[in-house]
DNA sequence: CCAAAAGTGTTCAGCTTACACCCATGA
DNA sequence: TCATGGGTGTAAGCTGAACACTTTTGG
């Protein structure tokens, strides 16, 4: 193969991942303690070097993989950040992703096994380089795509009641919603389907269950539809 | 200084610049004929590669001065195009920067010397490599921006009239708007100023001149104003 | 039987949209 | 004087926000 471009120099790229979970009405991110320098014990994101013959999304999902078994991940490209500094080990340039996984469908052993833990938004310690600023973005990504697309259902388990559903949205906008107008909003959309069954886990009476009916928000995405809460 | 990261791959990155102007009424693009191989002669975005020593954002305000000879220019990073083989030439990843400019503050001369042109937007040719997929992204871009921040400002002269703003808002959004709704809604928000001038240019009556008060459009900001068209 | 969470309708305000005519002026 | 583009107000419909009580049932 013929080189075109050999009078400009490489730069090491990396991938670094903001992994929201939804745990036990909380709003959770993934984090890791590093195991090599620099900056070995400190906490950072989930990251790692993109290879030559791989593309930046293939990366994302590979380290995303590695980390969590998992391969069905809600998963985009939120922003490259490229500051000559920002690595003090070497100058890297790094691509954050933005990923919302089901925390019940992961593995708590491997998750554990490969240092990583899940930390409360309000919580959050002190990470290295620019990932808390990296987290700041995804955070409003979130909250920008949880109004205007039906991301949320990527966070609850398939099978989940509305006061959930409601408590994922009053955790992403860090207020509360009129359980009446909420509940409204949803349901007008039509893109739930009602189960029988009942969740009594949190209340006497119980809760129903709701499922996300995929088919039918694909079909009124093609009417012209629009998610909107 | 130590290097750690000595086992991982270097790669290529480029920069990819969008360049909007506005001109004659028209939303136009900024294109060049490519002179180096590979894809001699075929039209793609501008662009170059990041150096060691610069940081994203510096680069694409490197390039953009080297090809316009303008250093004040809206911009935006846009998003990160990183498929193994999208440029032929090598395995380059290229970070595309969304950018807008007013084509009056233009040095025509300068352009052409370079082989640039503008391209009205439905009269696009094809690119090369990925760029006129960057070229969608960067229009979603606009219509966004422009509906909630004050960005149709900076393709139009510093002294636009009503008529003008709108033509601009109909070409963004390739329909026409209500002119009594349209005015009032800008003149609502109360971050222009009436010039006591008129434009003549189109109209024996004239237009009045307005100014955006980019003052005043701070403070509400500040005030939890948001800019809504 | 009672505590605790689930579920249910209506009203009002504000915003968006639709819509048609007069004004100023240069040619 | 007339053709051309600039400028103006109002009514109807819709959407978002506020608001309080009944239901269910395990303990």
């Amino acid at each position: 193969m013929i080189k075109y471009y050999t009078e400009h120099k490489k730069i090491l790229v990396a991938i670094d991942c903001i992994i929201f979970g939804w745990d036990d009405g909380q709003l959770k991110l993934l984090i890791l303690k590093r195991d090599f320098e620099p900056a070995m014990g400190e906490k950072s994101l989930i990251g790692g070097f993109v290879k030559e013959d791989e593309s930046l999304d293939n990366a994302a999902r590979r380290i995303l993989y590695l980390l969590t078994g998992l391969s069905d991940i809600y998963l985009e490209q939120l922003y490259t950040y490229g500051e000559v500094l920002r690595d003090p080990g070497e100058r890297v340039i790094s691509v954050a992703y933005f990923a919302l996984l089901k925390i019940q469908d992961l593995d708590p052993e491997h998750v554990r096994k490969h240092g990583a833990h899940w930390v409360h938004i309000s919580k959050l310690p002190e990470l290295i380089f620019d990932h808390n600023v990296m987290i700041q973005k995804a955070f409003k990504r979130l909250r920008r795509r949880a109004k205007n697309e039906p991301i949320g259902f990527e966070l609850l388990p398939k099978k989940f009641t509305l006061p959930q559903l409601q408590g994922l949205y009053e955790e992403i906008y860090r207020k509360k919603f009129d359980n009446r107008n909420f509940r409204k909003k949803v349901l007008d959309m039509q893109i739930l389907k009602k189960l029988d069954e009942k969740d009594k886990s949190s209340s006497k009476k119980g809760a129903y269950f709701y499922k996300f009916d995929k088919i039918k928000y694909d079909r009124l995405l093609r009417e012209g539809f629009n998610f909107n809460l």
